[in-house]
DNA sequence: TCCATTCTTGTCATGAGTGACAGGATTGGA
DNA sequence: TCCAATCCTGTCACTCATGACAAGAATGGA
């Protein structure tokens, strides 16, 4: 080995340069020249230490991917003893509340569109958080059934995307605090594991 | 005027092509050229009754938000006498079920990403459907207030679309019936007006 | 028949984005 | 000092999408 190895960080810098890039004009509109400039590197150079543009754009997905599961991961630390209903609150005011991770996790609903994998991948994440949830309601005694906590867990998650979508359009000024106590109900309205309290099913007859 | 006016079955025949086109690639992915032999006709006469591209994309989203409108406004009929039950039962088997408009209405989002406009037009779009809602809900005699139901109104709206995108992604095989529980249960929680039941303001505390 | 209007075809120039590569510069170690 | 690995620069050819336009065909009415 010779000269020491810049590659790492390189393409650290390209990719942070990608990432402004996709964040400005999108991911399918953003070239390997734009790129380029944004990066302050020759286009030559950028080619030299990414690939094509194909595999640029797999790094970074992954790169997306990851920061979006750390995002998950990190839900958990807030003092120590958590309720179902501490989790849902960090759900709404931290979860998709990142203008960037939001920009580029949109960008990958789109391919997901058209993208198998994507699905996949996108699947895997939004059921990593619904496992999260699930487990936390158990510890609470909440639910009579998995079952019944998955759906739960399913239509929790659901209001969650959804309000962040209404709320990135605006719709209606903010209604974000009207979601949330709609998610808090949805848990109250949760059979007590053992006691008696009408379930879900029963009370929709 | 001497030769028959084609103009407006050539445009008609152009924007399906190009539907096409853009539920197979996507809108930012589809080419004149891509339009014009998925048509049938040749290139420079499809941009002959079409112009540019940026009008052909114009005229593409006012068909599409034209059709989803519609969708939206045949959503009423159904008998005569309509619960809220039943219009949130329509929302989540009728709404955004078929494929074509879904497809479609996923590539108004993505362009809303980047452009007021679209922002302020699917604002509006979503702003009837939740205002059918709140005038279905005060008809029941449902909700204390107008901020009740449209507060409502708007959880269910989240909950139908965030539904809709998992149910898209597959995730945890169909969950769609848990979804359209919750909902109902919302709808369900509601303060009947006039009598003492608990407000959702009141139970979540 | 002639003509104005509308439709249709084919072709061209231009620009953007990409992949490829030749050749030079840098630098740690033998 | 020399070498080999690595990094860097500049340039070229190719493809593709677009906009523009010249020239021709069809057709209903004067």
């Amino acid at each position: 080995m010779a000269r020491p190895q810049m590659g790492d960080e390189r393409r650290e810098q390209i990719l942070a340069a990608f990432e402004t890039c996709v964040m400005r004009a999108g991911l399918a509109k953003t070239t390997l020249t734009d790129v380029a400039s944004e990066s302050g590197l020759p286009r030559s150079l950028v080619r030299y230490h990414i690939g094509n543009r194909a595999e640029m754009v797999d790094l970074l997905i992954d790169r997306m991917v990851e920061r979006a599961e750390d995002g998950v991961a990190r839900l958990r630390p807030k003092g120590r003893a958590m309720t179902t209903h501490d989790l849902v609150d960090v759900l709404f005011t931290n979860t998709f509340t990142n203008d960037v991770t939001n920009t580029v996790v949109n960008e990958l609903w789109y391919l997901a569109e058209r993208d198998h994998n994507m699905r996949d991948r996108l699947r895997a994440m939004y059921g990593r958080i619904t496992r999260m949830l699930t487990t936390q309601m158990e510890k609470d005694g909440l639910g009579s059934s998995p079952q019944a906590r998955r759906d739960t867990a399913y239509a929790i998650l659901s209001l969650t995307y959804g309000n962040e979508a209404f709320q990135f359009l605006g719709l209606q000024g903010g209604r974000r605090a009207a979601a949330l106590a709609a998610a808090r109900t949805l848990v109250d309205t949760m059979t007590t594991e053992g006691t008696g309290t009408k379930t879900k099913k029963e009370k929709q007859k």
